[in-house]
DNA sequence: CGCAACGTTATC
DNA sequence: ATAACGTTGCGA
């Protein structure tokens, strides 16, 4: 008896390795086909891989099931579902995963029917009848339903005319082809300078090879313009092109710069797509029906069948890191699908990431700069009120300063920005009798307050209750207050400062995110609002013409936290938000409420040198190991009690304050990269790369009392270094 | 003693 | 991922 033929197959769950399945008779399959497979009781999608598999006794081979008609991994993409795996020490199906989000059977349907009159007259005339016949008249074809409905009647009256002949059943014409965009349609008047950076954009575009341009453009500078040419170039050549950018801006007005330039809205990718929209987007790419898509992280994933072209926009933002799951950032894995692929990538941003800059100065990267535009407002005058020294009363948060700087720019009739990254009243709300806080029962977060919903609400895991009269712990009536400022609060904080100004939040839990928000931003734009308070949100999109004057009500809010990028994301963070004040005709002003003036940060926005501020913290992360200059893990501990793996985590801050997103994960989440017990460190050792673990974290997790769901480790190391 | 709850292990 | 399997703890 001969041997079965047999592939290996990955599967799209947390397995590292591929499994081997006998093919049944008849089969052909190839890299990169999508299978059926049993696997245990149940059966499961997979893709057909490369590579040899461990061999198999013949008594435990399994025989697929059959072929899925859809697309499935070409080689590139099968080669960066390894790569990441192997990157972020992910197993390989859990990847994968990612790789078929969206994806469906794609056996061609049925070609659509509809109903034609014959010109043949039925035996029995009846009113219905009548009816139907008057409304096929104009010889359209309609399908069944759509003809009964023109008719008003039912759908048998027009099953009784097709069975006698009156009706016939024609192929429907096919749907008009969806519009695609259009890159010969006239772009804007771009100035010497973007018109200079577009065109080298457009020659990387059109030599079809890999290479990475960073663009750093300041706000005003018209980056996105001169990204468009390049998405231009690579449409014109018959080349798909994905543009990324953080979820929360892939807002209506981002996609209608689109709309504008290419004639119509490119398709869209990111979390609330539902199941429909993600089902076409992936079909359209694999087919080429789609030329152009905007996506947020995810977007990465989808079989595009010709990919000429990815831009990241906003390339330094947070967002583009995956925090569950795979921990991945999107921007250092649009470097590598851009490689595997053969296409150029377009990195934008207004505040580049220390990491692409360093990769620009080291000749990894083209860079192009951009001046703002001729004409355009200058920075603004940045200043810092010391809190310690010039703070406002117990109870307020609000400096003199900037209630004075407040009133001055509502006299002018001109707008204020008060910039607070926390949503809701206040963030810790406090038992004044027993000094009980009120926690979340899941996670032992905080529980955030607010006031418009009237509940407590866990920003972490999203439990929400309402908010009690008295304290859970002791009773006490009456006794239980809200501490620190949240935008809700600072809202009433304002009203009562400003009763006749007209003052509006912009948060995403008080707006959702649709129609009131759109209808919120235009009043701001119109100038019917004075004073909008607003959280992360305010720091993109939207032009707001009278806006002279931001106030940041917190500007230390990120850097107590133990991340190490704290001092790069608050001078990003807080350049973009006061970039927004100033008119066309001159700067605006920005005031900065910080109880640490001599932060390296708050002083370069003060004295407005970024590159100075570039040069401090590179030097900074050199001396940390960091990336790109090091090569720091991230330790993520899980343990089964959460308040246990909440413990170790804080040790962990204590005991090394350099490594990046601690968090806490449940033990369900944590599958392959998982050490156990007194395996962890030959684990470590057979890590897909060998880790320069800082001393200090070799310590800890020698010293550590042993989480009993064992720690996870993933990477932080700049990617390039690998490319 | 039986079984539910929970953690561990294997999946070709 | 998820089903099957083993252990443990508690009520009958």
């Amino acid at each position: 008896m001969p041997l079965p033929k047999t592939v290996e197959v990955l599967l799209p769950v947390a397995l590292d390795r591929t499994l081997t399945y006998a093919v049944p008779d008849g089969l052909e399959l190839a890299p990169g086909d999508v299978v059926v497979a049993p696997l245990g009781s149940r059966a499961q999608i997979g893709v057909v891989w490369d590579g040899a598999g461990e061999a198999v006794d013949g008594a435990r081979l399994k025989t697929l099931e059959g072929r899925v008609p859809a697309t499935g991994l070409a080689g590139p993409m099968r080669r960066f579902v390894d790569w990441i795996a192997d990157y972020t020490l992910a197993p390989r199906g859990q990847v994968l995963r990612m790789a078929l989000r969206g994806l469906a059977d794609e056996t061609p349907p049925p070609p659509k029917t509809g109903f034609r009159a014959t010109g043949a007259a039925p035996s029995r005339l009846t009113p219905a009848r009548e009816k139907v016949l008057a409304a096929a008249a104009d010889g359209v074809v309609r399908p069944k339903a759509r003809l009964a409905e023109a008719a008003g009647v039912s759908a048998s009256v027009v099953d009784g005319l097709a069975a006698e002949g009156a009706l016939e059943l024609t192929p429907l014409p096919p749907p008009p082809p969806q519009q695609q965009p259009d890159p010969a349609r006239p772009g804007p008047k771009l100035t010497p300078h973007q018109a200079h950076a577009a065109e080298a954009l457009r020659r990387a575009v059109a030599d079809g090879q890999y290479r990475v341009v960073l663009i750093d453009g300041v706000t005003g500078s018209g980056k996105t313009e001169v990204y468009c040419e390049a998405v231009a170039e690579a449409l014109s050549r018959g080349r798909q092109t994905l543009v990324m950018a953080p979820e929360i801006a892939l807002t209506v007005p981002f996609l209608d710069r689109f709309a504008k330039r290419f004639g119509v809205r490119p398709a869209v990718w990111h979390a609330s797509v539902g199941d429909m929209g993600r089902t076409a987007v992936r079909r359209g790419v694999a087919d080429g029906s789609i030329r152009a898509v905007v996506a947020a992280r995810s977007g990465l994933f989808l079989p595009f069948r010709e990919l000429g072209l990815i831009v990241v926009d906003e390339e330094h933002d947070a967002a583009y890191k995956q925090e569950d799951g795979v921990l991945y950032n999107a921007r250092d894995m649009a470097v590598l699908r851009g490689r595997l692929e053969g296409a150029p990538v377009v990195l934008a941003s207004a505040t580049p990431s220390l990491e692409s800059r360093v990769n620009a100065e080291r000749g990894r990267y083209a860079k192009l700069a951009l001046p703002a535009r001729f004409g355009g407002r200058a920075m603004p005058e940045i200043a810092a009120i010391d809190m310690r020294v010039a703070g406002p009363p117990r109870g307020e948060w609000l400096a003199p300063r900037l209630v004075s700087a407040i009133a001055q720019t509502l006299s002018a009739g001109e707008q204020a920005l008060l910039f607070l990254n926390r949503r809701g009243y206040a963030p810790l709300t406090l038992c004044r009798r027993c000094g009980h806080r009120m926690k979340c029962p899941n996670c032992s977060a905080w529980l955030v307050e607010h006031r418009f919903r009237a509940s407590l609400v866990c920003h972490h895991c999203g439990h929400s209750g309402p908010t009690p009269d008295a304290c859970p712990a002791c009773g006490a009536a009456d006794a239980l207050v809200a501490l620190g400022p949240g935008v809700e609060r600072i809202r009433d904080e304002a009203a009562a400062r400003f009763p006749e100004a007209r003052i509006s939040i912009l948060s995403s839990d008080v707006m959702g995110a649709g129609e009131r928000l759109a209808a919120e931003l235009d009043a701001i734009e119109r100038g019917a609002v004075d004073i909008v308070i607003g959280t992360q949100m305010v720091t993109k999109g939207h032009h707001f013409p009278k806006l002279t004057l931001v106030g940041a009500v917190d500007a230390d809010f990120a850097l107590g936290a133990a991340d190490p990028r704290a001092a790069e994301r608050t001078f990003q963070m807080l350049q973009q938000v006061t970039g927004r004040a100033g008119r066309g005709d001159r700067p605006g002003r920005a005031l900065l409420q910080t109880f640490d003036p001599d932060h390296p940060a708050i002083r370069a926005l003060v004295a407005g040198d970024r590159e100075g501020f570039y040069a401090v913290e590179t030097e900074a992360r050199k001396a940390a190991m960091m990336p790109p200059f090091g090569r720091l893990a991230a330790v993520i501990v899980t343990a089964p009690a959460r308040e246990a793996a909440e413990a170790h985590g804080r040790a962990l801050a204590r005991a090394a304050p350099k490594v990046e997103g601690i968090r806490v994960l449940g033990p369900a989440e944590a599958p392959l990269a998982m050490v156990r017990g007194r395996h962890r460190m030959r684990l470590l050792a057979q890590a897909p790369r060998t880790f320069d673990l800082p001393a200090y974290m070799r310590a800890w997790l020698a010293a550590a009392p042993q989480p009993r769901g064992g720690v996870r480790v993933a990477v932080d190391v700049d990617p390039q270094s690998f490319l």
